[in-house]
DNA sequence: TTGACATTTGCCTATATAGGCATATGATCC
DNA sequence: GGATCATATGCCTATATAGGCAAATGTCAA
């Protein structure tokens, strides 16, 4: 078997650091593309790839708008990632101490 | 260029459902390897070589235990995840915040 | 229609898996 | 040392990129 797509689910396509900064780049502001790649010191093909993961998994939506296609943000499916590594705040919110004592006690606990 | 390796971060780490499910199990629980495998109804060497890719990135330790190598959690490498996908949090919140104010007026279109 | 501009898509290469199977490495006990 | 159990690693195949470059597609204006 090989990898999973990209476009398998928000946590592949959040893998690509460069699909990341467009993300941001789109925080609160829609963005032709050329501007991204503008932005990014990317060329656009480049980019116009990456946009087109993230639309396939439905983080970004286009409008366009003349010979330019605007982009805008649809982060609503990064709450299961969000959501998910949620399940494990408490092993950073918490002392290293506090984190030892916790998994030593529902140690204890299965072995009994 | 390829995909990044699976080991460059938490962000390509954790895209492999798997390796999610193994961070899952050893939640507040450390395990031996062959007791994963079981858990997770999949063969020991496939367990091995995500737990490597885990260990790799630093979400999990090893604790050898005479022929036994038992895994634990250190999730604290999720953090930045979280904290990357926190800042859209606004994204699904408003959402639920809109639904909420669409209810309600459909409701007092209704009591009217 | 033609031309200019914006974006997408095709093609190509180098690089990486994920998992099955066989085998090597380690540790323990006799 | 030799047998045995627990894990890790090597090899192999099918499948996917990420990005560079060239070319196709789309859109508007004159």
């Amino acid at each position: 078997m090989a990898r999973a797509r990209t476009t398998a689910d928000a946590f592949n396509a959040i893998a690509e650091p460069h699909r990341r900064e467009i993300l941001t780049l789109l925080k609160g502001r829609e963005r032709v593309v050329s501007d991204i790649a503008d932005a990014m010191g990317m060329n656009q093909p480049a980019v116009s790839k990456h946009l087109r993961v993230l639309r396939e998994v439905g983080l970004v939506y286009v409008h366009p708008e003349g010979k330019q296609r605007r982009y805008g943000l649809d982060a609503r499916g990064l709450e299961p990632v969000h959501g998910w590594t949620g399940g494990f705040e408490e092993y950073w919110s918490e002392s290293l101490e506090r984190l030892n004592t916790y998994v030593k006690k529902r140690q204890r606990e299965e072995d009994r």
